[in-house]
DNA sequence: GCCACCGGTGGC
DNA sequence: GCCACCGGTGGC
């Protein structure tokens, strides 16, 4: 079971590349939006992805991509929630590859950080209580794949 | 003054 | 040892 995202070289160090990996014949196919990639991502464990899913797409095709170190991979966890409507969610790479920093912009403009700033988001504006709670957010950040980080990176100790 | 970005740490 | 979380700050 794999869910991978992918970042190459883009402006905003974003993840700019969305793809799940067929569960039959292993190829990568890149998903055109974060939004269907979060949808298919949402159920991965009980709907698991095949390229049949995507219109006029099958497992006869070439793959999309290749996993390799023409660009760089962070492996995602399946079955995390489906960004909620109005918020948008970004995955930033910090510039020495350490790390993925997760935020999500609210429908106002604001930053959010962690679920315990999610938490205190919500509480101070119940008209989207009903619709969301905390556990509609994962700030869990990908693991970044160390053999597709580029050499030239300047790692800090 | 803001905020994107980074560093540090406490809890597991 | 990892990572969720958040404080601090440099550059604008």
């Amino acid at each position: 079971m794999k869910v991978g995202i992918q970042k190459s070289t883009s402006p905003g160090n974003s993840i700019n590349t969305w793809s799940v990996q067929c569960g039959e014949c292993f190829k990568w196919r890149v998903i055109p939006t974060q939004e269907l990639y979060e949808e298919i991502r949402s159920r991965f464990i009980e709907d698991p992805f095949v390229c049949s899913k995507l219109p006029t797409v099958s497992c006869d095709e070439p793959g999309d991509i290749e996993y390799d170190n023409t660009r760089t991979w962070v492996i995602d966890k399946p079955n995390l929630p489906k960004t909620p409507p109005g918020f948008k969610k970004r995955l930033v790479l910090r510039k020495d590859y350490s790390k993925l920093d997760c935020y999500y912009d609210t429908p106002n403009g604001k930053k959010l950080r962690s679920t315990a700033e999610a938490s205190r988001f919500l509480d101070k504006h119940p008209e989207c209580k009903k619709d969301i709670s905390p556990s509609d957010f994962s700030f869990f950040s990908p693991k970044i794949m160390e053999d597709t980080i580029p050499a030239n990176v300047v790692k800090k100790i």
